[in-house]
RNA sequence: GGUGGGGUGGCAGAGUGGUCGAAUGCGCCAGACUUGAAAUCUGGUAUGCCCUUUGGGGCAUCGUGAGUUCGAAUCUCACCCCCACCGCCA
């Protein structure tokens, strides 16, 4: 959420950031109802002020006469009645100007609310203007020695390459049959050596995280309400992507929905609350299993591995101070821990910068990191594997995550995000770019103490 | 799932219709005393929003929402959450 403050004073920024996210709000309707909102708010708070002061005058007055009412004399009674109607008369019309008041203030506000939750986080000055994923800007690349991505597969390593789907087939590591069987189109089982390489690659990127960067692991939940998902700014614009247990339709009091990404876990812990400054930057890592319905999807990417209902991803979230440097700072540092892991497993791949209209709501700088899948496409493609954000304090402010600064000023904290590992996608590169002319796979060095020391994986 | 108890400031805990944004204690911050510390004393110590000539002023908030009332932390209803015991269960 932006902050409504800094919409009044500079509105043409945020009206630029959408128009550069390529994303429509309704401005003039929020400026409208801004307006009408405070004007009503003015009105309103003098009248209960007014109505606070007289409780205090004459209130206990008023308190005092019905009680001698109880006990008057008939021929007492009629004065004490007078004198008790024109005291209550200013309080009774007074509460009446109230009602109506609340009564316009909640016809505005709930509009007002929802058109605040659609703006979103302008993108960073620097990120370069651009409508889609065409106009991203590459960064970097890297490859293994001895292997270049410029060149055909064939030529450098001496024989044509299989796809993933071919080799999980041949190798037995994926049922896509009966993954769609149990839970129709998207769905897949991981079997044998298939699904050890997926448990294997998690855990590493999981302990990675924790023993050589310094991130707290920590497991969360992946069935959420809906504030959390709001809260994180998945909602409302993501609402279609997410999977939602109707679990009033059941007599339950409120529906859950499951987490697309761990990210919603980890930022849902310390909403509503104000961070010790001492323990800032939080850094947080999990893994957790990720459900996306793929809305809007249809007929992309459906065979293999790729574009799936469910899988599991190791994810890294920083909340650090309201401070861009910093901010930048720690985006660097989260890539650079995606760039060991995937050097370390010898998988070539390149950043990219997205331009401003392909970064979501809620983002203001996003790096894609891709990796090289010899499989895809017409002799080779790079397929997004990761994903970097910085979300500013576009996340922490709906999340009413704070932290009081050095001069002691309530602050909402910023956010980022990254993808360490998200598998079974991260198999299609895993598997395409170790795989052998005789069909087996070789298993990199650091995935092997978890495979039971096992060095290849071959047609049984 | 059943029964019972309970949600008040950073924490503990009082408060059953007005003088209550809320006693008291602890904690924390500042000052005094002290060579320094401890102890003691004094003062301060929530958040959000609105207005503001930036001094300050106002409104709201006692789990959440609605209601009763001239007036609600206090009464009514619904919901959320927590605790205890019983049942069931990976």
């Amino acid at each position: 959420m932006i902050d409504i403050k800094a919409f009044r004073e500079d509105p043409d920024r945020f009206v630029r950031g959408a128009a550069e996210k390529q994303m429509s709000v309704d401005f003039d309707r929020l400026s409208t109802l801004d307006e009408q909102r405070r004007a009503v708010l003015i009105e309103l708070e003098q009248k209960r002020a007014e109505q606070n002061r007289l409780g205090k005058e004459s209130g206990p007055r008023i308190g005092k006469l019905k009680g001698q009412l109880k006990s008057a004399s008939e021929g007492d009674r009629a004065e004490l009645l007078k004198a008790l109607v024109d005291l209550e008369a200013t309080p009774v019309r007074l509460k009446s100007e109230i009602a109506a008041l609340e009564q316009v203030l909640a016809e505005i506000e709930p509009t007002w609310y929802a058109i605040l939750l659609t703006v979103p986080q302008p993108p960073a000055a620097d990120v370069p203007r651009g409508k889609g994923s065409d106009d991203n800007i590459e960064v970097r690349r890297w490859n293994p020695a001895g292997f270049d991505n410029g060149v055909p597969f064939a030529q450098s390593r001496g024989f044509a390459p299989k796809t993933h789907q071919e080799l999980v087939r041949s190798l037995g590591l994926v049922d896509f049959e009966r993954g769609v069987k149990m839970s129709g189109t998207r769905h897949y089982v991981l079997t044998g050596m298939g699904m050890r390489l997926h448990q294997a690659i998690l855990r590493y990127a999981l302990d990675f995280m924790a023993d050589q960067r310094g991130f707290q692991p920590i497991g969360v939940p992946v069935i959420v309400r809906e504030e959390c998902m709001i809260g994180t700014g998945f909602f409302p614009a993501g609402r279609e992507q997410a999977y939602h247990l109707e679990e009033s339709k059941r007599g339950s009091n409120h529906d859950l929905f499951l987490t697309g990404t761990g990210e919603v876990g980890l930022m849902g812990l310390h909403a509503d609350e104000i961070i010790p400054i001492d323990a800032l930057p939080l850094k947080y890592v999990t893994l957790s299993t990720c459900f996306r319905r793929e809305a809007g999807a249809a007929g992309k990417d459906t065979a293999g591995l790729y574009r799936i209902h469910q899988f599991d991803k190791v994810e890294q979230v920083v909340v650090c101070k309201a401070d861009d440097a910093q901010s930048r700072a720690w985006h660097a540092t989260m890539l650079e821990s995606v760039e060991m892991i995937l050097q370390s497993l010898d998988l070539p791949y390149r950043l990219l910068q997205c331009c401003t209209g392909d970064l979501g709501v809620k983002n203001e700088d996003m790096i894609d990191v891709e990796c090289w899948m010899p499989g895809r496409g017409d002799g080779g493609a790079y397929g997004e594997t990761h994903s970097a954000s910085r979300l500013g304090d576009y996340q922490c402010r709906r999340l009413n995550l704070r932290y009081k600064d050095e001069q002691g000023r309530m602050t909402h904290a910023y956010a980022l995000n990254n993808t360490v590992v998200a598998s079974p996608r991260i198999l299609i590169p895993l598997l395409e770019m170790h795989q052998n002319a005789d069909g087996s796979v070789t298993i990199p060095v650091p995935l092997r103490c978890h495979m039971g020391g096992r060095e290849r994986i071959e047609a049984r």
